[in-house]
DNA sequence: CCAATTTACTTGGATATCCTATAGTCGGTA
DNA sequence: TACCGACTATAGGATATCCAAGTAAATTGG
């Protein structure tokens, strides 16, 4: 996807690492490169996502917007809720959610007792999108990430723990 | 940082997790919230650096630049090798470091034979900023990360071998 | 030795994200 | 009831990232 295609001979992470060792900073050696790797993972991973769904005219962002309304049992959410499930910013929803409008993907519809609020709802168009996309993406990315089976289990409980103790959610 | 500070009731990611189950994508449920959790993790790490970052006005790309020239043995480098190191766009390092000569931590210089090349060269105001900028994230960041020790262990291991496999460098 | 290719960087355009500020609405309280 | 604070969404501005295309210079091949 990307020209940073270039093969590095030696891993820059484990050099920054050796850096931070050489500076006497022993102790915050691992968890810098710890931090440093969940950066170029999830970089790894959001440049393979959006190859997968490229051909449905999708980012990965606008991906998760039409995931979520249409996993939702109503089909339907608040752009306030969609804010807070997708914990981005209300004003990236309001930006993705335009985008999405414009491909006729989703429909903003007025609320029925608060003037406030706006209601998302898919349209047929984007409940197809939706569930190609997401087999798209069960094949292409979920179906062999690159993790084996076993670290797969360690970064989520891992991740679930750290999140929880960031105040992502409540036990 | 953002005001996504919003606590939620149940942990996104597991619903989603559960969505995937029930509509019987039994296989791919625990990569896909691996996956989706590495976004999350690295978005509150990024939210925490760019806040120790915010005083030293840098923002964490600008941050990586001048700590990869201030770790650098010669304290310059060819925007083309810190492109690659910091494994980004060639284009976004340009505009990196527009940034960061207009704020005077940077100096573009003639490469001495190859004059397509640009060397990148730390002021001394850069070098100094890098050198408190790096403390403060020592202290205020990876001193605690949020993750136990034994999970930094994990997740270094676990990473360094998904980066390796997917052609980050050669081992 | 010159043409074709490759390399190094920049420019212009698109998208995503954040922040600040604002308009309109809802609700609790004096 | 009228007001004021809180909430919902949007507009405008900044930054970061990518891609496509362009310029200039170095390298390679016939």
């Amino acid at each position: 996807m990307s020209k940073r295609a270039t093969e590095l001979s030696r891993d820059p992470i484990a050099e920054a690492r050796r850096n931070w060792e050489r500076h006497g900073w022993t102790e915050v050696a691992a968890p810098m490169a710890a931090v440093t790797s969940v950066m170029r993972v999830q970089q790894i991973l959001l440049a393979r996502a959006q190859e997968v769904l490229k051909p449905f005219r999708l980012t990965f962002a606008r991906y998760e917007m039409i995931a979520l309304l249409s996993f939702s049992r109503e089909k339907q959410m608040l752009m306030s809720k969609a804010s807070a499930l997708l914990q981005v910013h209300p004003t990236s929803v309001t930006n993705t959610v335009d985008r999405l409008e414009a491909a006729g993907l989703v429909e903003r519809r007025p609320h029925a007792s608060d003037r406030r609020a706006v209601l998302l709802v898919l349209t047929d168009e984007g409940r197809r999108v939706a569930t190609e996309a997401t087999q798209a993406l069960n094949d292409e990315l979920f179906a062999d990430t690159g993790f084996e089976a076993a670290d797969v289990a360690l970064v989520n409980d891992i991740f679930t723990r750290f999140r929880a103790r960031s105040g992502d959610f409540s036990l």
